[in-house]
DNA sequence: TTCTCCCGCCACTTG
DNA sequence: CAAGTGGCGGGAGAA
């Protein structure tokens, strides 16, 4: 006991040296490795070790705990006890997945190199000072017990896209209690995921899971509602009000402008109608909060929300006091929603910087585009929303009609002017939609306006300075020099989307700066910044690179306009500069995209979908990242993979991108954003795999790509193929190195030439034994010889590959074949070999596709990361995998997926 | 200081 | 009535 104390004491005050410790310090660092070790050891113990809240970590002393048996090992092999092993302890015992975690940040592996040769007193300094830093860095921070990370860990329990044969329950104290955390969090938690229709309560205590597959259709239906609320407006006008905090602070209600009582009524289509009939509200608040929250998104043309509208919004709706201990409630409340809906890749944290200051913001990062037709909007609304009855729908949409009556005039004016007025200077002409409705279309006027500028102005990098949405400065987003492989290192991070992420000006700006990537990829500063980050990097490593020419492309991008393509194309169409005119057809989902998208095409389904969502992204550059690939370590590791469950999403996405990509080349629009998610989950969704081999199937989607949207008429795309690539596609596993990372690149050479681009594939992975493994971010280096303008990149994974990896690759066309069941088999293959395909020779967009190999040697952990649900831990995913491939359903299915998915390389 | 948001009390629901 | 749910807001870690 006393020892702990002195622990925690030296904790507080790790400045004090002690000669004791010195000695000690050698010991400890044999100790710590000893502990480390054991710690792995430890996951296996029971989870019951786990359950013991992070919370409660601190508190607890290694002889209070005698439920870790490790503990009292480790205790008395460590007898003298030094803060640093201390912490270990704690630690190590709290929790495996944190110990993952710290682990791959590779807080303990200096640690315990300094300390082991060297003993030196400095060391004993550094042990005192920074080794206790360290240690503390080490201790459940409150990031580690985030509600994100912890959603993160929930939804890696869990396929992503479940094959409707599965029927997964979750007991909601055996996942808090594999958890680690309290069944309240849990709540939480599943409140979320339940207003996407991810989970539905089955029983007392028992939640069944259900996975991404109706995702599209809840957002559909959310955004339809969203625009009956006419929520864009509604969030216009509270900006342009500008409505303060203030305000709220002291509970008073703005007169001017602000809806009388009565208004508010109109408003206040939520609480009483949402609530389904009986169901009390509170049981559905949250639910309704969360749906409420993704509705401003998906009405957003930013795609961008600040919690302080959102929060006014929520306090409106609820006809609440508004004030400012209500305003606090509901930003919480908005927090914990937006930590799951981060989790899921869904949102991403901004901040937007306006006259008033910076504000906290999410932006949406999800799918854009679930425009569909008239007749599955109306039926997912009943599905989606259980809670809301089709009355209560009709309902609410009068509610909305006579809301916008009411406000429309009086919003419109004044937000127009205010808005006008910040904007005004906009360069870009109103779209036709922005003109139609209004200045609605500026809910945020500022960023609308700083996003056209960016994508009209020539020069980015005002527009980039200009520009007030930034990224968090924080962990998440840290404007990261071009994203490496993943445009957006925070993107990339959610790669579960597998969405497709526009490079944003900024960006592209920002990477042109940087001469040349060097080091991981993925690793970026920001990755570092917040929880997520540990995992980013992780998701990096198994992307591929991207380059893509900043302004080059964005000015050919806006030249290529012209074409319209012709049948995805129409949400496309608009295309180029049209960022508005995309925004529109975001907006309006409906109509837009008649085409049946779902199934057969999937190429329709996705090419329709994404497209990028507002304006600042807008760039004619758009990513597309299929989330990224199972892993190869999936495919290739049976081990790993078990627990999780396939990934169909990527799987989906390749495919869609592929004909999406044809589609879009062909077309030569410039812009086509896909999400391939959608368009494959709609599939999934319907299409249900049941056997395990379709799954397998799926996970070999394993593929990123990247796509650039080059202008259409770009012949002079150079195109680099991984020469393995094609070979890939053939399928040979053992062929030639198959062309793991990047299959092929095709770049305009004009846009290239400002950035000539070393892609050096990561030097030889890991070679270990697990299958394909993609370069780890790591080892891509980017390197800017001046290229000519020929073809200025070049990727050359495939020697890098190995050959295992490659057989991944292989492996992956075969899965995603099932995936393109759906379509033909021709897709996925053609996606796999999209150099083949003809569109990448004779089209004019430039098209980078990457494939990513898939990656990770090892690990799970990154397998995990990877695989569908992208959660960024890595770390703390390798234990939870772990855990998982206890858990029976899932596990078992994974496996006998991931066998599959083996097998068929092997087939190859 | 402000932003975040964990934590857990306690009221409401449900079985 | 006990257990399950989850609203709510204090208060503290992070930035």
């Amino acid at each position: 006991m006393e020892v702990n104390c002195l622990t925690l004491k030296d904790l507080i005050n790790p400045r004090q040296p002690r000669v004791d410790f010195a000695i000690e310090d050698g010991e400890n660092a044999h100790k710590e490795n000893v502990f480390v070790d054991r710690s792995r050891m430890a996951p296996k113990t029971p989870i019951k070790n786990e359950p013991i809240d992070l919370s409660k970590q601190k508190i607890f002393t290694p002889e209070r705990n005698p439920i870790t048996p490790v503990k009292l090992v480790d205790r008395q092999q460590t007898e003298p006890w030094t803060p640093t092993a201390n912490l270990k302890m704690l630690i190590s015992a709290a929790s495996p997945d944190i110990r993952d975690w710290e682990k791959r940040k590779g807080l303990f592996r200096p640690i315990e190199n300094k300390d082991e040769p060297f003993a030196d007193s400095l060391q004993l300094h550094v042990v005192g000072n920074s080794a206790v830093d360290k240690f503390e860095k080490r201790r459940p921070s409150r990031k580690q017990k985030s509600l994100g990370l912890l959603c993160q860990k929930f939804l890696a329990r869990y396929p992503s896209y479940p094959l409707s044969t599965e029927k997964t329950t979750i007991s909601l104290d055996e996942v808090a209690v594999s958890l680690g955390v309290e069944r309240r969090r849990i709540y939480d938690i599943v409140n979320v995921l339940e207003s996407l229709h991810l989970v539905s309560r089955v029983a007392k205590n028992q939640y069944g899971w259900h996975g991404r597959h109706s995702l599209p259709k809840t957002l559909r239906n959310l955004q339809r509602l969203g625009e009956e609320q006419k929520y864009e407006e509604q969030m216009a006008y509270l900006q342009q009000k500008e409505l303060d905090l203030m305000d709220f602070k002291f509970g008073e209600r703005k007169k001017d402008g602000y809806p009388d009582p009565q208004d508010q009524q109109l408003l206040d289509f939520s609480e009483p109608d949402y609530p389904s009939s009986s169901a009390n509200r509170k049981d559905k608040s949250l639910r309704i909060m969360s749906q409420k929250f993704v509705m401003l998104f998906l009405v957003s043309k930013t795609k961008i929300v600040t919690l302080d509208v959102a929060a006014k919004i929520l306090i409106e709706e609820s006809q609440d006091t508004p004030d400012h201990s209500k305003f606090k409630t509901k930003v919480r409340r908005l927090y914990d929603i937006a930590n799951v809906l981060t989790s899921l890749a869904l949102i991403k944290k901004v901040h937007v910087t306006e006259e008033r200051g910076r504000k906290p913001a999410f932006k949406w990062i999800g799918p854009v585009d679930f425009s569909s037709s008239d007749e599955e909007l109306v039926d997912v609304s009943a599905s989606v929303l259980p809670e809301m009855k089709r009355e209560r729908y009709s309902q609410i949409q009068v509610c909305a009609k006579r809301k916008l009556a009411r406000h429309s005039s009086f919003h419109t004016v004044q937000a127009s002017e205010r808005i006008h007025r910040r904007v005004s200077s906009e360069p870009s002409s109103p779209s036709r939609e922005e003109q139609g409705s209004g200045s609605f279309s500026l809910e945020i006027g500022s960023l609308t306006a700083v996003y056209r500028q960016k994508i009209e102005d020539s020069s980015q990098r005002k527009a980039f300075d200009s520009k007030k949405v930034m990224p968090p400065s924080s962990s998440l987003d840290p404007p990261v020099p071009f994203p490496v492989h993943s445009v957006d290192p925070e993107y990339c991070v959610n790669p579960l989307a597998h969405q497709i992420f526009s490079v944003p000006q900024t960006d592209l700006q920002a990477f042109s700066t940087h001469n040349g990537l060097t080091g991981p990829v993925g690793v970026s500063p920001a990755s570092a910044a917040s929880d997520m980050e540990g995992l980013k990097p992780a998701l990096l490593a198994g992307q591929p690179l991207l380059y893509v020419p900043s302004t080059s492309l964005f000015m050919l991008y806006g030249s290529l306009q012209g074409a319209p393509s012709p049948a995805s194309g129409l949400e496309r169409g608009s295309s180029s500069s049209d960022v508005s005119a995309a925004a529109e057809l975001a907006s309006t989902p409906t109509a837009q995209k008649p085409l049946g998208e779902d199934r057969q095409p999937q190429e329709d389904g996705e090419l329709t979908t994404k497209r990028q969502s507002t304006d600042d992204e807008a760039g004619p550059l758009s990513l597309v990242m299929p989330k990224k690939p199972p892993d190869s370590t999936d495919l290739a590791s049976p081990k790993t993979l078990d627990n999780r469950e396939p990934v169909p999403l990527e799987d989906m996405h390749l495919n869609g991108q592929l004909p999406a990509a044809k589609e879009v080349w062909g077309k030569a629009t410039a812009n086509s954003f896909f999400s391939s998610e959608w368009g494959s989950l709609s599939r999934d969704t319907e299409i249900e795999k049941p056997s395990n081999e379709n799954e397998g199937t799926k996970e070999p989607s394993l593929l990123q790509c990247l796509y650039l949207q080059s202008p259409a008429g770009l012949n002079g795309l150079g195109v680099l193929l991984p020469g393995s690539q094609t070979p890939c596609a053939a399928g040979p596993p053992s062929g030639p190195p198959p062309p793991l990372g990047v299959p092929c690149m095709v770049l305009p050479p004009s846009t290239l030439g400002p950035f000539p681009v070393l892609y050096s594939p990561p030097v030889a992975r890991p070679v270990s034994s697990a299958p394909g493994t993609l370069p780890h971010p790591g080892p891509v280096n980017f390197g800017l010889p001046g290229l000519g303008a020929t073809p200025h990149l070049l990727i050359g994974p495939a020697a890098m590959v190995n050959p295992k990896s490659s057989t991944v690759l292989c492996a992956d066309p075969q899965l995603q074949a099932p995936h393109s069941l759906d379509q033909s088999p021709v897709m996925s293959r053609s996606h796999n070999i999209q150099p083949e395909s003809p569109v990448h020779e004779g089209h004019p967009g430039s098209v980078v596709k990457l494939q990513q190999s898939p990656a990770p040697v090892t690990p799970e952990s990154i397998r995990h990361t990877h695989r569908e649900t992208f959660f960024k831990t890595p770390g703390s995913l390798g234990n939870h995998v772990l855990r998982r491939r206890e858990s029976k359903q899932l596990q078992n299915t994974s496996s006998a997926q991931r066998r599959l998915e083996i097998p068929s390389s092997g087939a190859d």
